[in-house]
DNA sequence: AAAAACGGAGTGAACATTCACTCCGAAAAC
DNA sequence: GTTTTCGGAGTGAATGTTCACTCCGTTTTT
């Protein structure tokens, strides 16, 4: 490699964060290189196009967030507390890093996106899948399809992440304790 | 006045149907005019700019959809019955027009609506508002900020449906009252 | 000195918007 | 009743702008 500052990780965080901010379309390359300190033709040494750039960036941000969530995961723990451990993971995770958030919501409602959201429920969310299947036989958790039990976990986690990054709400520790309680209530016999 | 009298709907259809399949940035000014059997020129008689052309489509859509939300809503039943009702209907107009759904979704997710979502909640989501105040004030529901009850009703509502639109899920009526009855728990003391 | 990395003006395609014009139904003049 | 005039809905080629991407001269690395 070069013994310049690294400038591809200057362009997928200046992408980040312009996407981020400003949407896929308020975002033209000229504005990336301009906050990357890098010339438009630099992007296109790294990445084939725009496109493969926030790809590359998608893949990357899946990578460590999947890494953070599933830290200190330990299947032989009771199902509760699985659940409970993974939801506050998310949660933390997605508070700590809004602009990776408004990315991915972003990148999952546009065409970047729709074959990936299949991919995320089964490969990324693969040990969440088997925790409710395992909570279902233990007659802990109601006996309806995965993806409607998904809908009942992630659609108010995103919904309240999207609240509390717009300052309608402010979420602490007591609040998210509580949020997840419900959640489980939702989900729970 | 005019010899079609349908131009502006057959513009302001082309527009909903072209926008729910290809998003904002797919849809081009001259393929709605293309669709909708017009002149590129005609959409500016009716319309200033696109811009206000989409605003126009959503609050027409906007007011179908609260008519038809709260048709046949009793404020004398029991809190757990106007719950269930309003859901009920909101969960049935959105499968029943999946290119409002579509659009909708992609209107408050992009500039244009960041604005609305406030509105949103307090004009149209006002007797759901009201009804969760009540229910508290009864000791049936948590007490949460108003906020996060909506995500935990509204969150797990728009997820649900997009995996039903895109065919990962077939929501029928069945499911569709478990899925009351479990956003319910969710909120419930 | 050769090779690799870099920069940014330049290019062409896609787009929203405009405007000079057409066309037709209806009113006015006959 | 027939002809002329007129208003304004309708149109799409032309315009100006924005943007992704390229090309090649310059700088840095080896």
């Amino acid at each position: 490699m070069s013994r310049q500052p690294d400038k591809r990780t200057a362009i997928l965080l200046a992408t980040l964060k312009l996407i981020a901010e400003r949407g896929f379309h308020g975002t033209p390359t000229s504005m990336i290189a301009e906050r990357a300190g890098v010339g438009v033709g630099t992007i296109y040494r790294y990445f084939k196009d725009k496109d493969q750039l926030i790809h590359t960036l998608y893949e990357e941000l899946e990578a460590k967030n999947k890494a953070f969530v599933y830290q200190g995961y330990e299947e032989e723990r009771p199902v509760l507390d699985r659940f409970q451990h993974l939801c506050r993971n998310i949660y933390r995770y997605l508070l700590a890093n809004p602009l990776e958030f408004r990315f991915l919501e972003q990148y999952f409602d546009s065409p970047y996106g729709v074959a990936k959201m299949r991919q995320k429920l089964d490969s990324a969310g693969e040990p969440f899948h088997a925790l409710l299947k395992e909570g279902k036989r233990q007659g802990l958790v109601k006996d309806m399809p995965p993806t409607l039990l998904f809908g009942l976990i992630f659609g108010p986690m995103i919904n309240v992440i999207k609240d509390h990054d717009s300052g309608l709400l402010k979420l602490d520790e007591v609040l998210l304790e509580r949020l997840i309680e419900a959640t489980w209530d939702a989900i729970k016999k």
